[in-house]
RNA sequence: CGCGGGGUGGAGCAGUCCGGUAGCUCGUUGGGCUCAUAACCCAAAGGUCGCAGGUUCAAAUCCUGCCCCCGCAA
């Protein structure tokens, strides 16, 4: 089939590979512009089109997909299928019946769990024990539209979402490849999410990194795996940030009644804090503004933390 | 030119404003104490103070340029 791919960051870079190296034809890649990244505000492409112009495909990066244009960009490049895969903008519901394929959709979760923008950290944070990739029709609604393959997967107890986006990147690429297969064949056909298990999470927004710990231990470890690497997890500390790489439960939890965010103990093994419901945890690995990530055995010599102190 | 912090023995830091023989904690090595020890005591080794140039009698410290790391913001 001949395909225009909608994609942007590295996320998408295996599928739009898959494809190429399929047997189906990537005809044309739909890309967010160009935008300033890193530390000197560079202009740079997004990975997929990187990647594209490497393969010699066509590139288009509109502002918007609001115009005319789109949808004829669309008809010229024969397109008779569209896959998105994290392209970051809603398709207009106009586009939608353009290709006769329609739009097929690659979504890293097992839906209808983890509607929304960020499926993968929310599993995570949820502490889920399993997640998947999901292909479906796009129809007017926020991931809302008919399933056609799914995939599942487990997850590690003690993986990021830096490990697991990758992982289910891979994975989806392939179920992406197979359900255009099958859609060719006629072998699969769409069926409507359940109405039970529905959740909608919302996008991670850069205050989530600040530590509450009035939380429990538990979540504050799940919420430290989903927001790996991005946007993270601080407190404050003597007027500047503590950016906090390695976190564990502390099991039986420490007896005590401090209030939440006192350091309850601090030793090369960790940081002892008090948490939420009687909990603890146990900060190993840290990193001061401007200073480089180190273990807290390391921090402990240069910083001297002493039990009493409070975080937060 | 988005804002800012940092680069000092193996590790983490202080010293830089107000130039004048390089310091702290940890680690390492040797010795001691001890029934014993990752604990304690004593001693030692280990540094072109990111790189290059400049000012000065004298530069980790002041000036200029460059490299690398990081926080914020996007």
């Amino acid at each position: 089939m001949k395909v225009v791919f909608f994609g942007t960051p590295e996320f998408a870079l295996p599928t739009l590979e898959s494809l190429h190296s399929s047997s189906h034809e990537v005809v044309l890649v739909v890309s967010r512009p160009d935008k300033a990244v890193g530390r000197r505000q560079i202009v740079t492409p997004p990975p997929v089109v990187k990647v594209a112009l490497e393969r010699g495909i066509e590139v288009f990066q509109p502002a918007n997909l609001k115009g005319e244009d789109v949808a004829t960009k669309l008809g010229e490049f024969g397109a008779e299928v569209a896959v998105v895969v994290a392209y970051g903008k809603l398709i207009p519901a106009r586009l939608l019946e353009v290709p006769r394929y329609g739009f097929v959709n690659l979504h890293p979760s097992l839906l209808p769990r983890h509607r929304g923008p960020s499926p993968i950290q929310w599993a995570l944070v949820c502490g889920d024990r399993a997640t998947g990739v999901t292909t479906m029709q796009l129809d007017e609604g926020m991931d809302t539209g008919p399933i056609l393959l799914q995939e599942r997967v487990d997850i590690d107890e003690r993986e990021t979402a830096e490990i697991l986006a990758p992982r289910l990147a891979e994975l989806g690429s392939g179920l992406v490849v197979r359900t255009l297969n099958e859609l060719e064949t006629g072998s699969v056909s769409p069926r409507p999410q359940p109405t039970d298990g529905v959740n909608t999470s919302p996008m991670l927004r850069r205050n989530f990194a600040k530590v509450d710990w009035s939380m429990p231990a538990r979540q504050l470890v799940n919420r430290l795996r989903g927001f790996t690497p991005w946007p993270g997890l601080y407190t404050k500390f003597r007027g500047g940030r503590l950016k906090m790489f390695g976190l564990e439960e502390v099991k039986p939890s420490p007896p005590g009644s401090e209030k939440h965010g006192t350091v309850i103990e601090a030793t090369p093994e960790g940081i002892l804090v008090r948490t939420g419901r009687s909990t603890a945890v146990r900060i190993t690995e840290v990193q001061r503004e401007g200073r480089r990530r180190m273990p807290v055995d390391a921090f402990l010599i240069g910083e001297r933390v002493s039990r009493g102190e409070t975080l937060g």
